[in-house]
DNA sequence: TCCCTTAGGTTCGGATCGCAAACCCACCCT
DNA sequence: AGGGTGGGTTTGCGATCCGAACCTAAGGGA
């Protein structure tokens, strides 16, 4: 290319400089986010989140290790009536906002993979309203070709 | 346990049902969502993806290869000017309904892994105005705290 | 007291996958 | 015809994943 390729082409954005591309370093593969969408669901139990999605011990307790490290989640003791104390893993702050993600992603396996057909119902728990998730403009969900990327450089990262 | 573990604890809703399982073996691993980045930044030319993100000639080519077969993007020739022709993948429908799922995560990733800083700021083209993913009833934003996942079943699949 | 069960892991080979580097080939330009 | 370049494929090795077996601490029962 002898240096004149085409203009010199760069990156968008620089892969350290990409929230997506740091996000999938903590939520790197298809278990991370398997358990992310059982603890969404209020299943935080080992043996139980092992029993829904069908993941080896070993990969189960690594991921969740990590997800704590991470702090997406919160190892927490707990004592259900006569039983044995146990514990569950739950979200934290930072681990539920990523249930979007999870939704948006959920949202398109139905709708593309399954022929529009949901397990269930995203709604508004007060009015029943289905919800979805779409981009705003604080209010008013926009379509996908008024998207503009505007760059934002003299940030340190 | 001998059968009465507690009230028969069920999956809240099984894998093969789940859109998000299956959206998951669609776009499985870490390479496959910084693919899907640069096809939404539009960048689609092998040799610019594979020095924009770093990944190896032989996943990449193995990763595009699985995105063309589930129809998320097409590979497609074209000639820029004098040069020879060439080909670049661009997003098909289906995969471009993919990217509030990207721009999700990116946002999480800005606002959690980079203390709010964006190195792209989305907006409306049209107005300016600034745009992020949200769940929305039709029209209006909707705070977490409000959602209900409600079962729907007798569903084939 | 001693033992049994259960939740929640840890350890161990064998199979799979990712990586880098080498190789390949059709195309286009001269 | 010769060579460079884009876009891959092949190869060998090291890392990762998997399933199964093993481990351990906390109760509960005899």
């Amino acid at each position: 290319m002898s240096n004149s390729d085409q203009a010199a082409r760069s990156a968008p954005v620089p892969l350290a400089l990409c929230g997506a591309a740091l996000a999938l370093d903590v939520v790197p593969d298809r278990w991370s986010w398997l358990i992310l969408r059982q603890l969404m669901y209020g299943v935080g139990r080992f043996a139980d989140i092992q029993a829904d999605i069908g993941i080896p011990k070993s990969v189960l307790a690594a991921r969740l290790s990590a997800l704590v490290e991470h702090g997406l989640a919160e190892r927490r003791p707990y004592r259900d009536g006569t039983a044995r104390t146990r514990h569950a893993y739950v979200l934290t702050g930072k681990g539920r906002d990523l249930v979007p993600v999870v939704l948006a992603l959920m949202h398109w396996g139905d709708a593309h993979l399954k022929g529009g057909h949901s397990a269930r119902a995203l709604t508004d728990r007060d009015t029943g309203a289905p919800v979805r998730v779409a981009l705003t403009t604080d209010d008013a969900a926009l379509a996908l070709r008024r998207l503009s990327y505007r760059p934002i450089w003299n940030e340190d990262g």
